[in-house]
DNA sequence: CAGTGAGCGAGCTTCCGCTTGACTT
């Protein structure tokens, strides 16, 4: 059938593949045969230079290419093997960064046109590849330089903008088209979250009696009341009311499944159900992918191929039925998507249980059930919903109770969900009632409830909402929360709630009663929140380059881009029209000369020196500052300075909180003869006692904390630091066996010996084996030393 | 690891998207 691929058996490689992944290499190996030899590029193999701007503007944009040190081996490797080669096959992907690392590929290589050809698959099965290498074509330039585009757009943005803010604000800051806004997003959910106004109204909930006087009935009124005023109002209504059955009507309803994973999803699902962190998601799906359980883990497709359609149905008919089965396709939506892969699966969906780690498991079988569910029929349900109406008022109450008739997919996978106050509110069967049915009423309660403030973001809904806004791929989700976090424009933090009372007005036994009750509102847990560095620099941003930070930025380059792959546009005249515009603010920027640093706010005068407090943003960080620089005149005092403490902001600390800052470093006592200070350092609070340094934990201030509290924590530091050494040896006094973040290991003569997990006890080695296992670590190349600061 | 910062100046920092190792004291 295949002649082609049986001719020459006996010359060895007559063909070259090159595909981007080794993973992906290993697979397509096996359907090709003896006569194709198949590698991997590991991505690009070339791009701009990493500490240089590369892109000559004078000369029409011209990009410098360059191959990075750690490819520059596998190049040359490549370019052997091509060499060797009748037909070099470039494979990577069909998206635009696909075709230009196959374009860089052909440049770097110094590939022949003529024993060139440009081949893509769709799913990685013999027929599809067998398939692709009998429809080559050659190299799309209009797709590669749409990616020109970007690449250089990204450059500019990146490059221009960042050094502009190690100006203005503060060294080694970044900007950039996706990170700058992902930052936007948090500072303005922050800024929506303190503008926010709860609203109060009451919730009516009352329990009724049936005629049977046995079953209970629990119904809502169909609308809250406003005001103390209007439930009183109402009570006295119900307390001499008669309640009577008005309608009962039963409607069908139907819930659909998800949609198979994409890169974004499942980052979502593994954070709501598994609790797992984006890069840990991304981690774990990448250990399952090598090892062949699950297709490509960076997409933003939600196809599924053919052959795993079949599977599905397969293995959806044998184990639940006909009955459950619905064919289903499903198409992006998403900005910018690109589809150059399949949505995430089980690579084989027979597969139930894997090997490997727990986590791994975990994530499979999320993945696995949510690709069978998809392809599942729907949830029927029936809601019922019984109005009942109240003598004396035009008001209803309505009771309504959901069944489930068929359960659908929802046999194998609920999908998670974001909202915390929609804690799966399960209205079970309501009881047999007939219109006219006159009910007693049991109690009334209004409870007091607020609208709910706007939510912080979590890593994987700012992820989501990223992907709504065409903004970044799927392999950047992951690195870009890291890197605005690295930058110190974003934490991830803990937000204590504060305590709101709310009125209770309950009615029973004909008797009406208020209480006042408390609950805990606010309250956050590992929530992304902007740090003053970041909300000084999106408002830095905000004012010069609103374009760029432009929730619609990204989608609009990309409509360009689009042109510029369908040959309706030059490349080179898209980025001119944006560098005309752009590169003059950047200039006009950077020239403007401001009396106070970007984000600086004076909070008024120290009553004591008659000297003005200010605050900003430091070299490291938050500060306040007492006096002002005088630059001209050299014998001024200069000012002071000090660090603001966490959970303090430069937008809102006050002038007694600031000035307070300057205690420290306060002298707390003397204990064992040594003077005891607490201060705030590079690694937050601390007091020193001995000249050793102890962290002050979160709940105590260096401002406050009293030479008790100190003397604890230097007691805890000794009993914890006793703790660490594991056992010292009285023969050797340079060796020691210590408990430290890894685990146990023996520290010898300034370096440390992982000891290996074979050794069960490890407080009961001898000198012999310890000294065995640091001659056997020393034979392999040896563990690099920490490297430290030298004091000087 | 730790009380940093306006004296001066050189040299450094930075983007987004493709992909995995080599590191783990």
């Amino acid at each position: 059938m295949h002649s082609f691929f049986n001719r020459n058996i006996k010359n060895m490689q007559k063909n070259l593949v090159i595909v981007e992944s080794p993973a992906k290499a290993k697979t397509i190996e096996k359907f090709l045969g003896k006569d194709f030899k198949v590698m991997s590029s590991y991505g690009h193999i070339r791009d701009l230079k990493t500490k240089e701007f590369s892109i000559d503007i004078e000369n029409n944009y011209k990009p410098e290419y360059v191959i990075p040190d750690d490819k520059k081996k596998l190049v040359s490797e490549l370019k052997a093997e091509a060499k060797k080669a009748e037909t070099v096959w470039l494979a990577s992907d069909e998206d635009r960064e696909g075709e230009a690392i196959s374009w860089h590929l052909a440049e770097a290589l110094k590939l022949d046109p003529e024993r060139t050809k440009r081949i893509v698959f769709h799913e990685i099965t013999k027929n599809a590849i067998l398939h692709a290498v009998e429809t080559p074509r050659n190299i799309d330039i209009n797709l590669v330089n749409a990616q020109q585009a970007r690449r250089v757009l990204d450059r500019i943005v990146g490059f221009q903008l960042s050094p502009i803010l190690w100006k203005k604000v503060k060294p080694a800051l970044s900007a950039g088209r996706v990170q700058s806004v992902a930052v936007r997003l948090i500072v303005e959910r922050e800024r929506d979250i303190h503008a926010f106004v709860a609203e109060a109204s009451f919730r009516v909930i009352a329990e009724f009696i049936l005629p049977d006087g046995l079953a209970l009935l629990k119904a809502e009124l169909h609308k809250r009341l406003k005001t103390k005023e209007e439930v009183y109002a109402f009570l006295r209504i119900c307390e001499k009311a008669t309640f009577s059955v008005d309608d009962i009507s039963t409607k069908p309803l139907k819930k659909s499944p998800a949609p198979p994973f994409t890169t974004s999803t499942l980052q979502q699902e593994a954070a709501r159900k598994l609790g797992y962190s984006v890069s840990q998601t991304m981690m774990i799906a990448q250990r399952l992918y090598e090892s062949g359980f699950i297709t490509y883990m960076r997409t933003d497709s939600v196809n599924l191929s053919d052959l795993a359609l079949g599977a599905a149905k397969e293995a959806i008919l044998k184990t639940y039925g006909e009955r459950y089965y619905r064919f289903r396709r499903y198409s992006t939506k998403t900005k910018g998507a690109q589809e150059a892969h399949e949505a995430i699966r089980p690579t084989y969906i027979d597969n139930e249980a894997i090997g490997g780690t727990a986590q791994e498991k975990r994530l499979y079988e999320l993945i696995r059930k949510r690709t069978i569910a998809s392809q599942m029929a729907d949830a029927e349900l029936e809601r019922t919903t019984i109005l009942i109406n109240v003598s004396g008022s035009k008001e209803k109450f309505a009771a309504v109770g959901e069944v489930l008739v068929f359960d659908g997919f929802l046999q194998v996978y609920r999908e998670g969900t974001d909202d915390e106050n929609e804690k799966e509110q399960e209205n079970g069967l309501l009881p047999p009632v007939n219109v006219n049915d006159l009910l007693k009423l049991k109690d009334m309660v209004a409870t007091e409830r607020f609208t709910q403030r706007p939510p912080r973001y979590t890593e994987a809904s700012l992820v989501r909402r990223l992907e709504e806004l065409g903004i970044g791929r799927p392999s950047t989700y992951a690195p870009t929360i890291q890197t605005i976090q690295n930058r110190e424009y974003v934490e991830k933090a803990d937000k204590e709630g504060a305590e709101r009372p709310y009125t209770v007005i309950a009615l029973v036994n004909h008797k009406l009663s208020e209480t006042e009750k408390r609950e805990i509102t606010g309250a956050d847990r590992n929530k992304l929140t902007p740090t003053d560095t970041g909300m000084v620099v999106n408002d830095f941003l905000m004012t010069y380059f609103p374009d760029v930070l432009d929730y619609n930025f990204t989608a609009n380059v990309e409509k360009e881009f689009d042109a510029i792959a369908e040959d309706q546009m030059e490349w080179t005249k898209a980025i001119d029209k944006f560098y005309k515009v752009f590169h003059p603010i950047v200039e006009k920027t950077a020239a403007v000369k401001t009396e106070h640093k970007v984000g600086e706010r004076e909070l008024g005068t120290d009553p004591e020196t008659g000297k003005p407090v200010f605050v900003k943003i430091g070299r490291f960080g938050p500060v306040a500052q007492l006096g002002a620089a005088k630059v001209d005149d050299k014998d001024a005092p200069k000012p002071q300075f000090a660090s603001l403490m966490k959970g303090q902001s430069i937008e809102n600390i006050t002038l007694k909180e600031a000035l307070k800052l300057f205690d420290l470093p306060r002298t707390v006592g003397e204990s064992e003869g040594k003077t005891v200070v607490a201060g705030i350092g590079r690694f937050g609070p601390f007091i020193r006692h001995d000249n050793k340094f102890i962290s002050i934990p979160k709940d105590k201030s260096p401002l406050t904390i009293t030479l008790d509290e100190a003397e604890g924590l230097i007691a805890e530091k000794r009993a914890k630091e006793a703790q660490r050494s594991f056992k010292k040896f009285d023969e050797e006094p340079d060796m020691e066996i210590l408990n430290g973040r890894f685990g146990p290991y023996i520290a010898y003569k300034g370096s440390n010996y992982k000891i290996p997990k074979t050794v069960k006890e490890p407080k009961e080695l001898t000198l012999e084996e310890a000294t065995k296992i640091i001659n056997e670590a020393g034979k392999k190349p040896a563990a690099k030393k920490q490297t430290k600061k030298k004091k000087s």
